[in-house]
DNA sequence: AGCACGCCGACT
DNA sequence: GTCGGCGTGCTC
């Protein structure tokens, strides 16, 4: 008997069972778990028996239809590790789910691609009154095509494919690259200099940092690189933030990579088209990849490109179960294929401005804008300490928005939705109140009169009068702005004002509907958050008020201020268009704060500079690296009670250069019935952060009883 | 005695 | 994660 490790969609490690032949690793096998048919990985061969061998079980069935790659087992075999989530389910969460039913299953069939071979070059074309069976002659001469490709020139293509085979004028394969015709594009000379950068570099692994200025080109620049890695053969990946939101990217793929085998892969994929999907990429059929965060685990036979588009974007990031960065590992991908791979944005993060920075990424840089007609928006910060807001609005905003209405231009009054906790700040020099220990904002606690640290739990008393300016006219800030719309129907009682949030635009309808009511004029105000900053151009819109900008800067979560700059220059760059400059308008009681200096000069790498600079004092990421230990029960106290003992627990074993702060409540406190706490463990040494949570998950293991739920998330991007 | 519920530990 | 075994305690 030979023993195998079986990868099951368990938090238990692979278990053993047996063969009576080694079976090959990553073939998928069915096994019984608790007397249930179940599927499975072989994670591992000829294994010793680890536990009484009368106790190990057979292997029901192998299925030999295909066996999941070693580099995709190596890929997961790293997740696992370093997000502390378990192998099985790792595995089961990588699968799309046709592979997880207990079934075998059809592999997709490789399309043949013609080409004439060396026989056929030498024939003569046929006649020039066969203008289609020419084309196709021609077609066939210039490169390899597949049937579908072939029939775009003329339906009958296949008769002639049959006669030149018979002749035996045609080689064909089933992995060819179809020809890329040349762009209708030319990269201007910063972008030409991106790309050539790149593709310097194709045959090693090199991370790039593509930053270039909102409609500066990047997506150019990436199908310039693009189309050289396709030629040669090999596969490109392509991670967006959400499919939906950049339906313009799928076109435009489409039409600068016509009949390229593409694998498009996004949880709303549907089920068989994923699973078939998954299986072409891996079998080289598919050469273009492109999807959301899950498609990072799709296998690949000759990776030669990853493309992260908007890099800095949260949705890379899974906050639940798996918690996954999808950037980080692309990057991690791209080393071990040995390949380039570029980060695109406008707003980089941090984390990556500053690997740019020390060298280890490259930097390459777009800072004009690919049309020179298009201006950047006029961008304004209007101080509202002193001025009475109606639910939120300024006079002067309102006074805006009537104006533009008159006009008949479009306006967005855009809200930012983070940071709702309350703080306290001085009406009069707007000062905010930081914790003493670490960069956070404190949290204003109404009923303990208390200011508490949401990052290490440092309490004080409510002051009475501000620290800086003595005044004694502390107010309390944070509360959102719900009565949004009303305000605007009061204001303009003839506009149409529409809201466009997760509720209202759910389906891909519903957008198709909201373009075509704003092309035909129907609309006058649109109301909503951050889902509107992204990729949609909105013709007409001129005019992008923020009201509660100021949120985010009042939050503990010191990513906020990112986040909020992110936003502002990406909402900014949906007003106006080439004709017709833009209107920003921002309205902030804190308006000496940095990141407004920045927002007005639309300048990142100012921002990003007097940001760095704030969180190497505290060494936060990128200087520092940090998990957050989360725990949810029916009372807060049960779940900060829980860390805390855990956290005592450890603390004698604790390598040196760890620290743990003290349990917290999350800035969402209150999800689903459930109370939720966590505990922030950081060091500037990675290694010893993860033998820290190695040491939380051997404790935490002891605790599963659905009283008190727990999980780890390394690398956390949300407070 | 019969049954519901919750806790605990094993699962290969 | 999921299931079944078993003890407790309530009801017929």
């Amino acid at each position: 008997m030979i023993y195998h490790h079986i990868a099951l969609n368990t938090i238990l490690p692979p278990l053993t069972y047996s063969h009576t032949a080694e079976i090959p690793l990553g073939s998928r096998v069915l096994v019984k778990l608790r007397g249930k048919t179940q599927i499975g990985i072989v994670w591992a061969n000829q294994v010793q028996a680890d536990i009484d061998v009368n106790k190990i079980l057979p292997i029901i069935q192998v299925f030999d239809d295909f066996r999941l790659p070693e580099n995709w087992r190596e890929l997961i075999q790293f997740t696992s590790r370093y997000y502390h989530y378990p192998v099985g389910q790792t595995v089961f969460t990588a699968l799309p789910s046709l592979l997880k039913e207990n079934k075998a299953i059809e592999l997709p069939e490789a399309p043949t691609f013609y080409t004439l071979n060396a026989v056929g070059k030498t024939q003569t074309p046929p006649p020039k009154n066969h203008a289609k069976k020419l084309a196709i002659w021609h077609a066939l001469l210039s490169g390899s095509l597949n049937l579908a490709a072939l029939k775009k020139i003329h339906p009958k293509a296949r008769d002639f494919i049959q006669e030149y085979e018979q002749l035996g004028w045609l080689e064909s394969s089933t992995l060819a690259t179809p020809p890329i015709p040349p762009s209708q594009h030319i990269l201007n000379a910063e972008q030409a200099a991106a790309a050539a950068a790149v593709k310097s570099h194709l045959f090693e692994y090199k991370t790039f940092l593509l930053h270039g200025i909102t409609g500066s080109g990047k997506t150019e620049v990436y199908f310039d690189i693009m189309a050289d890695v396709l030629a040669r053969g090999k596969q490109v990946l392509f991670l967006l933030p959400e499919i939906n939101l950049t339906p313009q990217l799928l076109t435009r793929v489409a039409q600068r990579f016509p009949d390229m085998p593409t694998a498009v892969l996004h949880s709303q994929t549907a089920a068989g088209a994923r699973g078939r999907d998954y299986l072409r990429a891996m079998l080289g059929q598919a050469k273009l990849v492109i999807g959301t965060r899950l498609s990072v685990f799709t296998p690949m036979a000759d990776l030669g490109l990853v493309v992260v588009d908007e890099e800095h974007d949260n949705s890379f990031k899974q906050d639940n179960e798996l918690r996954y960065h999808a950037r980080d590992l692309a990057v991690w991908r791209a080393r071990q294929a040995a390949c380039p791979i570029v980060l695109g944005s406008a707003t980089p993060s941090l984390e990556t401005w500053h690997k740019a920075q020390s060298g280890a990424y490259q930097l390459l840089t777009l800072s004009n804008r690919a049309n020179e007609l298009a201006q950047l928006p006029e961008i304004s910060v209007l101080d509202v300490r002193r001025v009475p807001l109606d639910n939120g609005f300024s006079p002067q905003v309102l006074q805006l928005l009537k104006e533009n209405f008159k006009n008949g231009g479009l306006s967005l009054v855009y809200l930012n939705r983070r940071g709702f906790a309350p703080a306290l700040f001085c009406a009069d020099c707007g000062h905010t109140f930081g914790c003493p220990n670490c960069s956070a904002k404190m949290v204003l606690h109404q009923r303990a009169r208390q200011l508490r640290c949401h990052h290490c739990d440092f309490r004080q008393p409510v002051p009475h009068s501000c620290a800086e300016c003595g005044n004694q006219d502390l107010t309390a800030v944070g509360q959102g702005t719900q009565r949004v719309e009303e305000t605007l129907k009061n204001a303009l009682p003839h506009a149409k004002i529409a809201r466009v949030d997760r509720d209202s635009t759910s389906r891909k309808t519903d957008w198709a509907d909201l373009y075509a009511q704003i092309a035909a004029n129907e609309l006058d105000v649109l109301v909503g958050t951050q889902m509107l900053a992204k990729g949609h151009d909105f013709a007409r819109l001129n005019l992008v008020v923020v009201l509660n900008a100021d949120g985010s800067l009042f939050s503990s979560d010191f990513r906020a201020p990112e986040r909020l700059f992110a936003e502002l220059m990406q909402v900014s760059g949906r007003a106006g268009r080439a004709e017709h400059r833009g209107r920003v308008l921002i309205q902030t009681r804190l308006p000496e704060h940095e990141i407004f200096q920045a927002i007005k000069a639309q300048d990142f790498v100012l921002f990003a500079e007097h940001e760095l600079a704030q969180r190497q004092l505290f060494n936060l990421p990128p200087f520092g690296f940090q998990a957050a230990i989360r725990a949810d029960a029916l009372k807060m106290s049960e779940a900060i009670d829980f860390l805390n003992e855990i956290r005592d627990v450890i603390a004698p074993l604790l390598p040196k250069n760890v620290w743990q702060m003290g349990a917290v409540a999350m800035l969402m406190a209150r999800l689903a019935e459930r109370e939720r706490a966590q505990i922030f463990v950081e060091s500037a040494d990675r290694a010893a952060l993860h033998r820290a949570l190695g040491l939380w998950e051997q404790v935490l293991a002891q605790y599963r009883d659905g009283k008190i739920r727990w999980h780890i998330d390394v690398d956390y991007q949300e407070m």
